[in-house]
DNA sequence: CATGAATGAGTTTTCATTCAT
DNA sequence: CATGAATGAAAACTCATTCAT
């Protein structure tokens, strides 16, 4: 039986050596973490690593991009068919802590590495930000989102939820983060909305 | 003549050593940066720098707390003389964006803080989250700032900050921080402020 | 195939690094013995010698505490199912000597023991001066042993078995240690036997 | 003032840094002691040590020939000129004890040291075993010894008090080594002497 | 296909010694 | 002469990767 792949029971979807990864990078971070550790923490032997990874920033990178495309793609997809830009700044809340607690490791690894080695990587890539983009500049063309450089609206939006992800994880926020989507849509949508005095 | 405290004299404030660590901090990260790295930054021998910090770790972790410890400072000296919660709102993005235009390389640092130690650390210290949390509260207690919880506010607020530097960093801002500097404030008083409708 | 703590050929019982350890700390001390200089006599790599012991120091202990209290264990059994005090002394003689003469390397480490922590910690164990101890009060309690105090008599007795090996170890003596034992012994039970004038 | 050779104030004739360097030496060891040590505990900069010691090895060697040769000297002109082996051996052990008691910390590190690096260079001194040697020939030749070889009888006679000195340095003796002057040096006769059955 | 001991290059760290002040 | 910062060579130690079993 194939040990590497095997889906670990705990989540849904990553095999168990991904999973050991994870849970490491995101305590030590992956400088911090030795392929020993990883091996030890999924019960494999070190030399097992390298039938499926190539090397240990392999795995990180690997564990990165596919959960960053996979998140991104599936924004995308709620996000994009609804017309109104409120609507979509909600969805995007709502997605974005639904994922989060579905696997809050997992998220919080993306979101750490986010301003990390692997950033630089990451710009290749469709993010969460480029969707943020598309949202505000569709919003100010037709007019429901106020103007403003678009790279700061933007920071304003991504950096209140990424915010409240990282304010959760360190455990100042005990409920569940879906019970705030609401309220961070709302007061994120007030820095974004048009205002009479435009 | 001591080489290590000098103060370098491209910035205010640091000494060469440390204004080495924080450059290659900054680009390659705590565990990417070796010792052989810095003191060649810094035109000095590898032992040297053994003569003023513990160990890498030790020199990062200074110049990590020295300096948010020193802003906090600032700000809290800045903030706290304002009654008005707008206004401290104002001073604080202000300062905040002040300070990285002072040095960059130096608050991407305390930005980034990739090291997942250093937050362990960093809550026994005030930080600026302290002081967000006290705006928040006291303005609440005062019927400046609507109702909701104190983490979910503050992380709006300081999410939103951060996430303008971030951007910057990355060169998506093209402008001094400075000239954002109203628009962000304004940004986040919408988000705090107490509506009608409440 | 495991390299280390493969028993080296030579001699019973040391695994290679351990004999390749022994041999460089009785030649050269511990503090002048480089893990490098290990690694060679031993024909490993150097980082190999980290799988196994912490450190060069933990090698040391390591070597000197096994040994001393395996030596202590044997030393126990051979003489205290013995009753008569010169016998036990005899016996203890006989012991030591040709332990001596059964690994040189190995006891010549034991008696050096020239790192000074490694008594402090020394001290936690039973040790062959703890049994010398025993015959002494004992054999006093039975009359066969003159008075004075214990520790001064195990000095005389431990104190004359050490400077034996010493001095055979530095080349003055010829001969297999074993061909004093017995006129070791007799001159020992002179000094702590009990005379007619008591 | 020269602050290297001034004489230290606690005990009679050793300069500071001497003092330092002997204390530190006995506590952890030649090569567990650094510069550095040493400059800290005689109040002097590292660099000073330079100007009238080659280097640390000098040092300890120096400390180490000096006193050995000066302590075998005494010992030689108050032992030899006593006639009577029996005296000799008196006086050999009751000088020695008083050395020791005069500046345990010398004493401790002569001893010590006597198994050791320094040992190979000993051998090319004049050194206590030496007279011990030499009371043994001369006894055996007037009959006042008991015959066997001279390498042994001499070996029981240093290592007796060699062992007293060192127990006596770990604590288990309390009173005076001189307490002890007697009994020893009686003992150690004991089984020097050429006994009715030879 | 899994194992984990061994490798060895790379890093951190130490510290005797030098030397500008 | 004293100082102590700086040097730099030599240690100690780490760990990703390989490979024999």
């Amino acid at each position: 039986m194939n040990l590497i792949l095997k889906e670990s029971k705990q989540h849904t979807k990553l095999p168990v050596v991904m999973r050991a990864a994870l849970r490491l990078f995101v305590k030590k971070g992956i400088h911090g973490t030795t392929i020993k550790d990883i091996a030890q923490e999924a019960n494999v032997a070190e030399g097992a690593l390298y039938r499926h990874y190539k090397s240990k920033e392999d795995l990180a990178w690997d564990l990165f991009k596919t959960h960053l495309v996979k998140f991104t793609q599936e924004l995308e997809k709620n996000v994009l068919c609804l017309a109104d830009a409120k609507k979509r700044v909600e969805q995007f809340v709502a997605d974005s802590f639904a994922a989060y607690e579905s696997d809050p490791e997992l998220y919080t690894y993306l979101i750490l590495r986010e301003h990390s080695e692997l950033d630089k990587y990451a710009q290749r890539f469709a993010h969460p930000g480029t969707l943020v983009q598309q949202i505000i500049t569709e919003g100010q063309k037709k007019g429901e989102i106020r103007s403003g450089d678009p790279y700061v609206l933007g920071s304003l939006f991504i950096g209140s939820i990424i915010r409240v992800a990282v304010v959760k994880m360190y455990g100042s926020l005990k409920k569940d983060l879906r019970a705030y989507s609401n309220e961070v849509a709302q007061s994120i949508w007030a820095m974004l909305r048009r205002t009479r005095s435009e």
